[in-house]
DNA sequence: GTGGTCAATGACCAGGCGGTCACCCTAACC
DNA sequence: GGTTAGGGTGACCGCCTGGTCATTGACCAC
């Protein structure tokens, strides 16, 4: 579930970890289901098992609660692209694109609420944190594809004249969807890809690779 | 603003229309910028300046009302839809694309409030009604887009061995990343989206079409 | 006038929210 | 054994929510 090292009053960070775990699980779960507004300190406490008034002493508000859990996501989904790029510098371009999309099911195979919170901060505006952090998250993939991308020219695999950054906002945009898709039912219409597997899920990893290395024309 | 016909009781449907038009109005408004659980039925009723009674004699309640707008929304995304098939049908598939895209950068300019509703519904699952009507404004729009793929077929504008469905998502979702980017600041990094105009604008249609069409391989 | 119809109104309700605080219990120290 | 310190607790506060309903007054037919 990770460190947290930062986040909640020195009395929280000094807490038996068992329980420090529970408080997380709890707030996690609940902001993942909920979204920030309508999450209820209440429904945390009834699921952490443990008084209102310890929960505020932990955290000095919800949005300081909130904040922490915000801040564990974006640790890990850091770690993640980190691994990503590492793991896949050498091959190719359609094959490091396999391989960030496909980490990218595993992430959320293994995370699935913290996937959940990463992608309702993207979409809604609704987080209470001035835009900024949205920002920043859209700036960190965003980047990290146009480096692909630039890479990849650097190595002849992509057109040279290529408009990168807008290239790789839309590049990005096709692994969010489908990343969102996989994991949120109704999204793509009944075609699989909603914790799809196997034979269902390379359909689709083809048809992206294509429609990003060839587009549709024949 | 549209005539709303089939919605609200039968009071409100024989309201005085410019009333009539002042609470759907005030009603789009607070939804488009809380979204559906956030809104306030209360701030409806300030913003128009009625009475709370007579709110609920016009709608029994606030799920009524947001389903009332919501139909409002998706018959105008229809018309909308209806005529760029209508206007763009002759033209080379590139065009159609390009068409579609401008026309939906037009129709945001026109209707921003709607827009923001349209995109509340598709992306945040925070709606109340069963997922039903999320699944078909999603297949409404991807059928359209495979459509619009499979004649391309037919007259050899695209690859014939294309996954038709998959790749009509797939370029759906770029679209709504484009639209959702053009009315949502801080969305494509300060690229010149979030309300472009001119010869920003083009920059991005340019990257979108030569993508879809072409892809990034040289 | 009078009685009846009907839309408009806002005080009011129960319930849930984020947040507080006075009190409780335990454990450590002299 | 008495005192002190600190985490644990849930009743409580003010506020806001969606929704109700008794009352009001304008209009109309007789």
């Amino acid at each position: 579930m990770g460190l947290f090292l930062s986040s909640g009053t020195r009395l929280f960070q000094n807490l038996n970890p068992e329980k420090r775990e529970k408080v997380l699980r709890a707030a996690v779960s609940e902001f993942a289901s909920k979204g920030y507004r309508n999450a209820s300190m209440n429904t945390v406490v009834r699921i952490a098992q443990i008084s209102k008034g310890s929960l505020f002493q932990y955290f000095r508000s919800k949005r300081d609660l909130f904040d922490g859990v915000v801040e564990m996501a974006v640790r890990e989904a850091k770690d993640y692209l980190r691994a990503v790029r590492h793991q896949s510098s050498g091959m190719t371009f359609p094959d490091r694109l396999e391989h960030l999309l496909r980490a990218g099911f595993a992430f959320i195979d293994d995370h699935p609420l913290l996937a959940r919170i990463y992608f309702h901060l993207l979409q809604s505006g609704e987080a209470p944190f001035g835009a900024e952090r949205i920002r920043m998250l859209h700036r960190m993939s965003d980047e990290f594809l146009a480096e692909l991308i630039g890479e990849a020219i650097h190595m002849g695999e992509v057109r040279a004249d290529l408009d990168v950054e807008r290239s790789a906002f839309l590049v990005n945009s096709l692994l969010e969807t489908m990343l969102r898709a996989y994991y949120t039912e109704h999204l793509a219409s009944g075609l699989g890809l909603y914790k799809g597997k196997g034979e269902d899920l390379d359909r689709w990893v083809r048809a992206f690779l294509e429609l990003v290395s060839k587009g549709l024309a024949p």
